[in-house]
DNA sequence: GTCAGTGCAAACTTTTTGCAACTAC
DNA sequence: GTAGTTGCAAAAAGTTTGCACTGAC
C-alpha cells in the first residue's frame, strides 16, 4: 500500500522531470523516497538527518533546498511556515487536513473536518486560481491549559 | 474613528501591562501607535522604517522583536509567516479575513467570506482552546495567469 | 562532450542573546 | 533603589549563492 504510493510518486516525478527538461538524478529520487517515508511534518534539518540515518544516500543541504522547491513545484510536497523553520509535508494522496498550533508549547496537531473541507472547497474566488490551502488554528492545547492553570502564571 | 481605535488599543495595552506586571514604557506605546497606523501586513524591517520615518521615536530592532511578542500575547497583533520574513498585522477591531497567496509572484491579497467564516467558527475542536486562525489559499493570481499563458513556459 | 545538478564553504538575512546603561515604578 | 527594558553588537539559525567538480543525457 505504502510502497504503491512511493512507486506512484516516483512516476509523477519522472514525468515532471521529463516534461520540464530536468535530469533524473539519484539524489532526487532518494529524497523523494525519504520524504514519503515520513509521516507528518518535517523541516530541512530533520530531512537531512533522516537521509543520513538511513545511510543509503548522503546529500548536501543545498541539494535538499533545491530539490524541495522542485518537488513543491511538481505538487508532491507542500510547504508550511509555523515556528521558525519552514516545514514541509508530502502531499500526494495525503488527506487534506487542518492544523492546530499551540501558542504555548508550539505543538502542531492535525484534524479533519468534512464540513469545513467542503466549505473551503466551495468558496468561490474571483481573479484567482486556487491550487491548495492551509488552515492554521492557533490556541492552547489541553496539556498547556492544565499546566497553565496549575502555575496560575 | 481611527483615533478611537488607537485610544482603545492603548487602553487594552495598559490593562495588559498592568495585569502582567510589565512597565508602561513610551517605546511600547509608540510601537503600538505606529502599528495601528499601518493597514495590512508588515514585517519588522518595515516597522523599523516606519518608526524611523515618523521621526517621533527611534527604537532598536531588539525592542521591536520584544514588543511584538508582547503585543501578540496581548491579542493586539497577529503573526503570519508567508515568504521569508515573519509578517504581522494589527488584530484589534480588524475584520477577520482570509489570505490568497500567489505562488508565482508572491503577492498576498485578502478576501472575506461570511459563509467560510461561519464554517470555521462553528468547527468544534476536541482538547483545544482556539484563539484565532489563519487561512491561506495558495494558487496563481490573475496577473501571473495571463503572463504565464503568454510565455507558455 | 556538454551542461544541469551536486557538494562545499562562504555569504546573507532574519532573529535571538548577553551585557551595560537607563528608567518606570 | 531596584528590577524590568532598552540599545548595541555579537551570535545563532536558516537559507541562498558562487564555484569547482561530477555525472546524466
Amino acid at each position: 500500500m505504502e510502497e504503491n504510493i512511493k512507486d506512484k510518486v516516483k512516476q509523477v516525478l519522472t514525468e515532471y522531470l521529463q516534461k520540464n527538461g530536468h535530469r533524473k538524478t539519484p539524489e532526487r529520487f532518494a529524497i523523494l523516497d525519504t520524504i514519503y517515508s515520513i509521516k507528518g511534518h518535517f523541516n530541512i534539518d530533520k530531512l537531512y538527518d533522516y537521509m543520513a540515518e538511513k545511510g543509503k544516500f548522503r546529500v548536501s543541504r543545498a541539494t535538499l533546498y533545491n530539490t524541495i522547491i522542485l518537488l513543491a513545484d511538481a505538487g508532491l510536497v507542500v510547504k508550511h511556515q509555523f515556528g521558525n523553520t519552514s516545514q514541509y509535508e508530502r502531499s500526494y494522496n495525503n488527506e487534506t487536513h487542518h492544523h492546530l498550533i499551540c501558542t504555548s508549547c508550539g505543538k502542531v496537531s492535525e484534524f479533519e473536518d468534512e464540513k469545513l473541507k467542503r466549505a473551503i472547497a466551495q468558496t468561490k474566488l474571483r481573479a484567482f486560481h486556487a491550487l491548495h490551502y492551509s488552515l492554521y488554528i492557533y490556541g492552547i492545547c489541553n496539556k498547556c491549559m492544565r499546566t497553565k492553570c496549575k502555575k496560575t502564571k
